[in-house]
RNA sequence: GCCCCCGUGGCGGAAUUGGUAGACGCGCUCGACUCAAAAUCGAGUUUCUACGGAAGUGCCGGUUCGACUCCGGCCGGGGGCACCA
């Protein structure tokens, strides 16, 4: 949305009242936020985000008598300030709010209503209040606060309406500066600064303080002691209020899986009989479905939505919403788990097969998708469908491919060239067509909108998939941004040329060994392994440049060539294609995608020889080698046989020597 | 504003989680081969240096024999949420 219209057709958007359909994953947000304890391998930062979207928050919810007759139920999660309050807001669509007749009132809360919504205006608004002249009792010390209409309290989290602080919230307190309200201190760091001056709100810890019987207690103490005490009169209870609220399915469009109820003007809404799901769309060939005009196809045709009411047997309409496409990715795991052809899934599949042992996917879905597909799975097993309850065991949260963009602006208005129709030079950027420059905007995640996308197709064809697959795992790791670049390619093509000559170079006539080859091999074969299982491409890449560098440097031997056709089998998860040509070079037969992970000897995965770093004063002075296992005493020994050493102690009193074995030796002096 | 993450050469990034900072790749420089170029191969490439060394992982301080790694404060970049009481 750009200047409050669509960004693609213009038009105005505005709020409409509709009815729609939700799903109640409020009812499931104390397990959906518990059961993130249980995901031990999924990111912390997405663990976190969803913790911050449910948004637990305990409280007290209490009533205040007003002095019109009514009650106004509050929320507050810091009742412990409750001595603080020097006025109650509500939001302008709050009942109360509502109910005060006067144009004044009317002309503030339309006022309220025309605020804008984006993150600029939000955090720039002025706080406004109305005063609507009805006054609230303080339940403990009787004062009669006024009750003020204010812009900064929303309707829809808690009660709509407020006990205001202004000592201890911020919002409170800019509100009561403006419109010169009773600030208090109710906290403070002791009893001695009871009376310091507020400069601002203190949201911090402290103890009580000009709180009758909360003196002297701690903030937690005195949340407990209030909320018990108000639960004693009647007035009010502790509460939990969620952040989360229902997912809203309903989307007015056809491209979506039909919501499959029927509209019945004696039976109101009925369910469709489960014998005739699933429901399905007109065919988008129909000539009725039209996509011509803005709006729903679905409402518009003729004769999709007309059917009988299931229970009456009367005339009815069908639900022509349809559901929001998040629907289908919150079980299609499961679908894909088990195939029956009559049903969605196979339970006992499911039972076999889910979890997802590894789920991947871009930390864009770290939110929505990953919570509605968790709250499904929870759904389908509360009704006992499945038994799983966490649909990914593992989440693994891949980095974006970003690249610069390139625009002008025409008109005023921004106009964006992709990176093929732009010449890019060290030290600027000219659009081919004109020659003219062009603006170097942000690198940023590629995206159609903005232009700046590339087509591998085209440097596939330049330098075969192989080279573009090895190109894409050797540089960043995979959980972080890729600036897009084809600086490196050409190293990486170069790379399968130099594989390409070494598998010719297997000698099957050499014999011998070559041992410190056969230990880097299977050193290499090893730490490949648990680099690819800890998705760090990047390092198994580093890792097999080094081997193959060390293989073309041997001389021919029976180690050297086992050492090649391992580099082969490491090589093929990433080149295939290369890999099993190279497989019929080395005069193999089968494929190698059907050929098992070179095994690794234990016995050649420690050095027997160890480098040891010697220090003086925390500093390097010379590293030496020492036979693995080496006594303290040895190395010690060793280090200060050192003529470097000797060099940099020059003479100086040993105060203490720091042994770590098979590392390093610290001289102190 | 609140919460979280990240700052390492010209660039992408390594560093067994407190033990040789800069692996590996790109780029660049020099050399070999060539009539020449490409390809290939070899050497070098953090900075300064009186060639002994010295400094160095955003900045300032701390803990430690030893800090990219841990702690405190700042600066910069990114992400999430947002007037949530």
């Amino acid at each position: 949305m750009i200047d409050g219209k669509g960004w693609r057709s213009g038009a105005e958007v505005e709020k409409r009242k509709l009815n729609q359909w939700f799903l109640k994953i409020t009812d499931f947000a104390e397990e959906l936020l518990e059961g993130l304890g249980s995901l031990e391998n999924w990111p912390d930062k997405v663990r976190l985000m969803q913790e911050n979207w449910i948004g637990k928050s305990k409280g007290l919810e209490f009533a205040f008598d007003l002095s019109n007759g009514d009650t106004l139920p509050v929320y507050t999660t810091r009742p412990d300030t409750i001595f603080g309050a020097s006025f109650v807001a509500v939001a302008a669509d709050h009942p109360v709010a509502q109910a005060v007749d006067s144009d004044e009132a009317r002309a503030f809360i339309a006022e309220c209503k025309k605020g804008g919504t984006t993150a600029a205006e939000l955090e720039t608004a002025e706080k406004l209040g109305f005063d609507t002249g009805i006054t609230a009792k303080h339940p403990f010390t009787g004062a009669d606060l006024p009750v003020y209409i204010a812009n900064f309290v929303l309707m829809d989290y808690g009660t709509g309406a407020i006990m205001a602080v202004p000592g201890h919230d911020q919002r409170d307190y800019d509100f009561a500066i403006k419109y010169g309200l009773p600030i208090m201190r109710v906290i403070a760091a002791s009893a001695d600064e009871a009376d310091a001056p507020l400069t601002e709100a203190e949201a911090g810890d402290g103890i009580c303080v000009n709180s009758g019987f909360l003196d002297g207690m701690g903030v937690e103490d005195a949340k407990v002691a209030i909320i018990s005490r108000i639960e004693a009169t009647g007035a009010g209870e502790g509460k939990t209020v969620w952040r989360l609220r229902d997912w809203g399915v309903s989307r007015q469009r056809y491209w979506g899986t039909p919501i499959p109820f029927i509209h019945c003007a004696s039976c109101g809404v009925v369910p469709v009989p489960k014998d005739q799901l699933p429901v399905t769309l007109p065919p988008a060939e129909d000539p009725h479905v039209d996509f011509s005009v803005p709006g729903n196809p679905l409402l518009r045709h003729p004769t999709w939505k007309n059917t009988t009411c299931p229970r009456c047997g009367g005339k009815a309409e069908r639900e022509t919403d349809t559901l929001d496409t998040f629907v289908n990715s919150s079980w299609y795991f499961l679908r894909f788990a088990s195939q029956p052809a009559d049903k969605a899934f196979d339970a006992g599949e499911i039972a076999a097969w889910m979890p997802v042992d590894q789920y991947i996917g871009g930390i864009e879905h770290a939110i929505l998708h990953l919570l509605y597909a968790r709250f499904w799975t929870r759904a389908l097993a509360h009704i006992g469908l499945i038994d799983v309850k966490e649909p990914f065991a593992s989440l693994f949260t891949q980095g974006m491919v970003t690249h610069e963009t390139y625009g002008r602006k025409i008109d005023g208005r921004e106009v964006w060239y992709s990176p093929a129709e732009v010449e890019r030079s060290s030290d600027g950027a000219t659009l081919k067509e004109d020659g003219q420059p062009v603006t170097i905007g942000k690198v940023i995640k590629m995206s159609k909108s903005k232009k700046n996308v590339v087509d591998p197709e085209d440097i596939i064809a330049q330098y075969g998939a192989d080279a573009v697959r090895w190109f894409m795992l050797s540089d960043s790791p995979p959980e972080r941004d890729l600036p897009w670049s084809e600086s490196g390619i050409e190293g990486c093509a170069r790379f399968v040329q130099r594989l390409w000559r070494l598998f010719g170079e297997v000698d099957a006539a050499a014999g011998g060994e070559d041992k410190a080859l056969a230990r880097k091999t299977h050193q290499t074969i090893a730490a490949v392994a648990a680099d690819i299982e800890a998705l760090a491409f990047n390092k198994a890449v580093a890792r097999l440049y080094e081997l193959t560098s060390a293989a073309e440097k041997a001389a021919p031997s029976a180690d050297r060539n086992a050492a090649i056709r391992a580099i082969l089998l490491m090589v093929s998860p990433m080149m295939p294609h290369l890999a099993e040509e190279g497989w019929a070079k080395l005069g193999e037969s089968g494929l190698v995608a059907e050929t098992a992970w070179p095994a690794v000897d234990p016995a050649l995965l420690v050095e027997d020889e160890v480098t040891i770093a010697v220090q003086h004063k925390g500093k390097l002075r010379d590293t030496l080698t020492a036979p693995k296992g080496a006594s303290k005493e040895a190395l010690e020994a060793l280090a200060l046989a050192s003529e470097k050493v000797q060099r940099s102690l020059d003479g100086a009193e040993i105060r203490k020597v720091i042994v770590v074995p098979d590392r390093l030796v610290n001289i102190v002096t």
